[in-house]
RNA sequence: AGGCGCGUAGCUCAGUGGGAGAGCGCUACAUUGACACUGUAGAGGUCGGCGGUUCAAUCCCGCCCGCGCCUACCA
């Protein structure tokens, strides 16, 4: 098992092996397993994308639950694959094609939609590639995408089945329309974004000449589509005006004034412009009154139509704007243009404002099914974590509107529904939902033609937690094994994108929850603390990061950062902290292997219990640790594992342990090697969830075969938790500090060996464990008190004595000792307070009570103690 | 307009109803046989402000100030 370890630990060289083995040799699960089932599912990155913080975030988070269950004996399935997010794939390839200068209407479908298949065939195995790097275990002979067959299937089955149910249904609406991208947006898909425009009033004359009413608009170009002017019922002002007509200005065309409870009476005139087919709330207000819609404004965002006088026609909407209200002043219809805030829709994916249009699309009706989820939420049946966002979850559902599913795009699920020349839809059967309904013998005398529009991406990311899983074949036995999947882990500003989505459909389709918890965790934002995007330019690129500090050092700034679902400001100094500590942990390897190492191939150990001091308290720290691991994986608080694991690493066994063992170890004492071991070996199973590369790599060197991802996860051995050890040691570090303090002050060099007399009540302690003490701090211990000049360190229940000739700097060290004083005096007269109050005596837990006068003694002695030593000085 | 989150050491952040912690940075030492991606000893905070509950508040409650995010059909 010897091995020559570097004495700077090279993530690259080790995280590269570990990284082909994983690939090659994934880990794999068996569904048919005893082990009870954990899973998770990787929220599929787009197939043609690049591996940005927020995955590298959430993947390692994923993968570090997944690797603890994985050892704690659970049968763990980490899902990969890949989704084929409609828009933005093909905006690139739309992209590449224009700078052949060609469009897609150039190719025809059937040609586009070769190029974005060999455009996937190029790039979309590249982010798996990247997060095969970050050293995820996903069982990477699972990987699927969202447009594979089997998952094209359950996306068909879907959209079948909630059409006979009614569901899903065909009709005018008005969407969001990205003129850019031609076409319709969910709500999901739009920001809002505040802009500097104008609130425009306007006068319409009354038909009979009796004046005009004013109404107030950002957008006067669309009042050729106007079709009422509304006003409050109970609004005073206007009473006498219901039901006569007014002039649209720059026309001749007259519209009614009618009344609906949907206006606000103190917002501008009081009075609105209805224009049905360019507003959504004018749309729903025109629904109730039975007015028409015709459209002024095309595809192209282009004013057009017989209502729109010729001047204006073919006017981009912003062009026509101007012209319009020019216009309208020429006319002296503009009363006022006053400036003005206006919360404007803009497509994610574009950045173009987003025009509302009247539209055939394909609606999914949700309102059922989302009653059924907010009583499953009430139940618990899923778990959200922070438990916050449950509520944030309900309130989405409770106002749910109709889910606009269909999309303008090429690439996707082409909608399974045809329509005959008088516009009739034609659906497949449930019974047999592959069947294209122009192939159907009995539709053979018709001519059917497929709806040309494919479904929004996420009606078939929805499934993933079980089509994944072979879903809809209910037999498979992964969908048997591991549904639903145990933890949904994601970003909290998808949950209404997905989360939220994949609730609907699995109580849709599989008639219960898809997970049973859901962990929420927050943004990784730029040092200024902005989200990250590619248009500021302020992106991180992990794969960077990873090649200059290692995946490990990334792995750990993300767990370490992954704290009660907080926004993560990027901080390159935790990915530092993380190098550093895999380099601490490779180097106490490096350590604990020269006294490991054994030429005959025996390592003639000694499996004993734990007897020294050190040996049961590190013994006794460690079954702690493990403890708090534990429970802090469990909880999902992977921040506080990591500290947990950090601290005991760092502090207590590389700090104290490893250099209170040096005598033994030196000598060679079997047992200490032992326990070295052993200590080592339940260190690199906590931190291998965290950190899976660096502990992969010492465990193998330590001899073992399996592999450290199959290792069992340790599990705390009560009787090895040792009160007294553990205070014993706190007296023997107390002492340790207490020295190098004294030396410090002294002055002394570090190589110095110094003499000291110890009394009081520690000391037989430290007289028990004088080589350790001596070694580690560097001092011989005096049998009498020293007769001539010394300095003094008092500690709790230890009074250290240096015998000291040498000059130092009396006033500094009697400032400090005075400081110190001052401080415990405070302390003093804060506990004599409490103690002598007997409100707090009588109220206050007894263990608190006895703690104060503990605290209260332990001031006495060390003020009495500083004060006779500053006596001394004299 | 509602909802949520945040405000703790110079910086980035943990944390708890019973005298506040980490990493980095800073000061001073140190290259003894794991490690300078290191060790040792230090300095540094009235836990945003004001009230309340409590024997006890940085933590619970209310109000206020500042920052951020998410929802919303005021044209």
């Amino acid at each position: 098992m010897a091995k020559e370890l570097a004495k700077q630990y090279n993530p690259l060289e080790v995280e590269a092996k570990w990284v082909e083995k994983w690939a090659n040799e994934p880990f794999t699960a068996d569904a048919l397993s005893d082990k009870p089932p954990f899973c998770i599912v990787i929220p599929p990155p787009n197939v043609t994308g690049n591996l940005h913080l927020g995955h590298a975030f959430d993947n390692a988070i994923i993968d570090t639950l997944i690797r603890f269950k994985r050892m704690q004996g659970f049968e763990a399935l980490f899902q990969p694959g890949t989704d084929h997010a409609g828009i933005s794939t093909q905006v690139q390839v739309e992209r590449a094609l224009r700078e052949e200068g060609k469009s897609k209407y150039d190719l025809g479908r059937e040609q586009f939609l070769e190029r974005m298949w060999a455009w996937k065939e190029k790039y979309g195995g590249i982010i798996l590639g990247q997060l095969q790097r970050l050293g995820i275990s996903a069982d990477w002979s699972r990987t699927r995408f969202t447009m594979d067959e089997g998952l094209s299937k359950a996306v068909r089955k879907q959209f079948v089945e909630l059409y006979h149910k009614g569901l899903v249904y065909r009709g005018e609406r008005i969407v969001n329309w990205d003129p850019v991208s031609q076409t319709t947006l969910s709500e999901l898909e739009v920001d809002r974004e505040e802009r500097q425009g104008k609130l425009y009033t306007l006068a319409y004359e009354l038909e009979d000449g009796s004046g005009a009413i004013q109404i107030a608009t950002v957008r006067p170009e669309t009042i050729f589509a106007d079709q009422a002017i509304a006003v409050h019922p109970n609004d005073e002002r206007y009473k006498n005006w219901l039901g006569k007509k007014v002039r649209i200005p720059l026309t001749d065309r007259f519209i009614p004034i009618i009344t609906d409870e949907a206006v606000e009476m103190d917002f501008g005139t009081g009075a609105l412009k209805i224009t049905p087919a360019h507003d959504p709330t004018d749309f729903e207000i025109g629904e109730r009154h039975n007015l028409a819609r015709p459209s002024v404004i095309d595809l192209d965002a282009k004013l057009t139509g017989n209502l729109v006088p010729e001047r204006f026609r073919g006017l981009e909407r912003f062009e026509a704007r101007k012209v319009v209200v020019n216009a309208l002043e020429e006319e002296g219809s503009l009363i006022e243009a006053k400036d003005y805030t206006v919360s404007l829709g803009l497509s994610q994916r574009t950045k173009e404002p987003v025009e509302p249009i009247v539209s055939l699309q394909w609606f999914y009706n949700t309102d059922e099914v989302a009653t059924r989820i907010l009583k499953a939420l009430d139940d618990k049946e899923i778990s959200i974590f922070p438990e916050r966002y449950t509520k944030v979850n309900r309130d989405w559902l409770e106002k749910l509107r109709h889910w606009n599913i269909s999309r303008q795009l090429w690439w996707g699920h082409q909608i399974p529904a045809w329509y005959d020349d008088a516009g009739t839809i034609y659906v497949p059967d449930p019974e047999n939902p592959e069947l294209d309904c122009d192939k159907d013998p009995r539709y053979a005398h018709l001519n059917l033609k497929q709806d040309p529009d494919v479904f929004d991406t996420w009606f078939s990311s929805n499934l993933w937690p079980f089509s994944t899983l072979g879903w809809p074949d209910l037999d498979d036995p992964f969908f048997k094994k591991f549904y639903p999947t145990s933890v949904l882990v994601t970003g909290y500003d998808i949950l209404f994108f997905w989360v939220a989505r994949m609730e609907i459909a699995g109580y849709e389709f599989t008639d219960q929850r898809p997970f049973d918890h859901v962990l929420l965790h927050g943004l990784v934002l730029d040092e200024q603390g902005q989200k990250m995007s590619k248009s500021k330019g302020n992106g991180i690129d992990p794969l960077e990061v990873m090649d200059e500090f290692g995946a490990d050092a990334l792995r750990f700034a993300t767990t370490y950062a992954s704290t009660g679902g907080q926004d993560i400001r990027w901080d390159g100094r935790r990915v530092e902290m993380g190098r550093n500590f895999n380099n601490k942990l490779w180097n106490a390897t490096r350590f604990a292997f020269m006294h490991l190492e054994s030429e005959k191939g025996s390592l003639g150990l000694d499996e004993g219990k734990p007897e020294t001091l050190a040996e049961r308290w590190i013994m006794s720290r460690l079954q702690r640790a493990i403890k708090a691991v534990t429970t802090q994986l469990e909880a999902y608080d992977l921040g506080l594992a990591n500290r947990a694991a950090y601290d005991f690493v760092w502090s207590e066994f590389c700090d104290w342990y490893l250099e209170a063992a040096k005598p033994a170890l030196y000598e060679g004492n079997a047992r200490s090697r032992y326990i070295l071991r052993t200590v080592l070996i339940d260190i690199l199973k906590l931190l291998h969830p965290m950190i899976p590369f660096v502990t992969s790599e010492i465990y193998e060197a330590l001899g073992f075969e399996e592999q450290l991802g199959m290792a069992n996860w340790p599990l705390a051995d009560e009787s090895l938790i040792d009160p007294d050890a553990e205070a014993s040691f706190e007296h023997l570090k107390n002492a340790v500090v207490g020295a190098r303090n004294l030396r410090a002050e002294a002055n002394i060099s570090p190589q110095q060996s110094i003499n000291l007399y110890i009394q009081g009540a520690g000391a037989k302690t430290l007289e028990e464990n004088a080589r350790v003490f001596e070694s580690l701090a560097k001092a011989t211990l005096l049998s009498e008190a020293p007769g001539g000049a010394a300095l003094n360190q008092v500690v709790p229940d230890l009074e250290l004595k240096l015998p000291f000739e040498g000059l130092i700097d009396v006033n500094d060290w009697k400032a400090r000792q005075e400081k110190r004083l001052a401080d415990l005096r405070k302390n003093l007269a804060m506990s004599e307070k409490k103690l002598s109050n007997s409100k707090f005596v009588d109220n206050a837990p007894a263990a608190v009570v006895e703690e104060e006068r503990r605290r209260m003694a332990e001031s006495q002695a060390l003020i009495s103690g500083i004060e006779q030593s500053l006596k001394q000085l004299h």
